[in-house]
DNA sequence: ACCGGCCGTATTGTTGACAATCGTCAATCA
DNA sequence: TGATTGACGATTGTCAACAATACGGCCGGT
């Protein structure tokens, strides 16, 4: 017991900074927040306070915490005395997402351009290459993630924490789009020259052109995905 | 009784809407918000559960979910077994945030000038003849909001409601800056010269002459806060 | 067979009580 | 005198109980 700064105090400073930091409810807003990234709860769902409290063996009021920080976050939608739904995003507000998406990776190439470093730009293209192994059609689950981390670290690298921080949000709310695949169809069965594009257009190092760059690749993926939904909905009337 | 819905339904109408949709956490929150964005709390300061509580006569509860859904919006900040305090944006955050502002106000009026009406352009114009009244320097207490409502106008005008939703959560946490002067003086004591080249822009109905207008507001916004920033602390080294 | 009202159950809304933690102040000791 | 420890008051974290509401099935009437 003579040494255990040698290796015990880490664990303990982590373990004391969490109890410092973290309750309960904040716990549980994780937890479902995984549950609905992770598909485990799909759209439109109903989500019961006592099926979480029991599961998960804390009271009502930790789960009716996390309830209304994750109303304001905008994943799950609260009726009154009826209860929490997980949110479904429709086509039109899902049009919406992607146009304000547009607007802040469109930020997010304008700032980042003059002042990335030649590192920055190597990770980037390192990212790009790992892509291309993944783009197998049957390769989603893997390409999925990695495509939305490659997008994040372009945020990420702006070093602006509040655009990061808006972005996020945004992502976060686009995986509640009624049909997954629309999400998936639009941004992912891009042909990873676009990718390619963008990691050139920051190597310029000009803001307008990575501004360009950006939007395009968002809005490229806008159409895609309407693409989707006009084949998948024939649109009766109007 | 026969002819209640004359002017009896109105009210029924909304009061069951109020009494299905509206919780007491909800209400609580508005109060809260209100409270804040009045100055009633000024930034950095300790809001107690208990005062909240008692004030508004509903149990701690309710108050607990309303400070859970204000962190999420990022108007206050919870420390665990300490307390909630009205969020302090400092210096540096508040240039992130002008950032994002002009990133958002860049879409808006790009995604708005191809589609902006006639009436749009004369309810935009009237405004700004109503703001170029109010430009007295001991007018900021009308000019303000007025402001604040011109540029809120514009977002909503582009019909997209995800970004009106985000734009105004981002300009409430704006409110926050830790010298409010900073706020008015960014924003505020603008010459309406540029407010007509923005409408003058939309007028033109072409994105990329509105989108630019948009911006350069929003950044000699940015360029008078900083000014401003300079100029009340000498920076003593670095 | 169908419609409307009644009732029981399940779930949520709200409150109050109890436990845990923090900050402060005074008392003690070097 | 100064620092450290202990206890106290205030505040927050969590939970369990009570009240209110909504949903679904049953029943009787037509």
């Amino acid at each position: 017991m003579t040494d255990f700064r040698a290796n015990g105090s880490d664990t303990a400073q982590t373990a004391i900074g969490f109890l410092r930091t973290t309750s309960l409810s904040s716990l549980v807003q994780e937890e479902i927040v995984r549950m609905i990234l992770s598909g485990e709860l799909d759209a439109g769902a109903q989500v019961k306070e006592f099926a979480i409290s029991d599961r998960l063996g804390v009271g009502r009021s930790s789960v009716r915490e996390a309830f209304r920080a994750l109303e304001e976050a905008g994943l799950v939608r609260l009726e009154k005395n009826r209860g929490v739904f997980v949110r479904e995003i429709g086509d039109d507000e899902a049009e919406e997402m992607y146009a304000v998406r547009a607007g802040l990776d469109e930020l997010a190439g304008r700032l980042l351009a003059p002042r990335i470093t030649a590192a920055e730009i190597d990770e980037l293209r390192r990212h790009v290459d790992e892509l291309e192994a993944w783009l197998a059609p049957d390769a989603f689950a893997t390409y999925f993630p990695l495509n939305l981390r490659f997008h994040d670290r372009i945020v990420e690298m702006t070093g602006n924490r509040k655009l990061l921080v808006v972005y996020r949000r945004l992502i976060n709310e686009m995986h509640l789009l009624r049909r997954r695949g629309l999400l998936r169809g639009g941004g992912l069965l891009v042909s990873n020259d676009e990718h390619r594009s963008i990691v050139d257009a920051l190597a310029s190092r000009d803001a307008d052109t990575a501004a360009a760059a950006m939007r395009d690749h968002v809005r490229s993926g806008r159409d895609r995905m309407l693409a989707a939904v006009d084949t998948a909905t024939p649109r009766s009337a109007a």
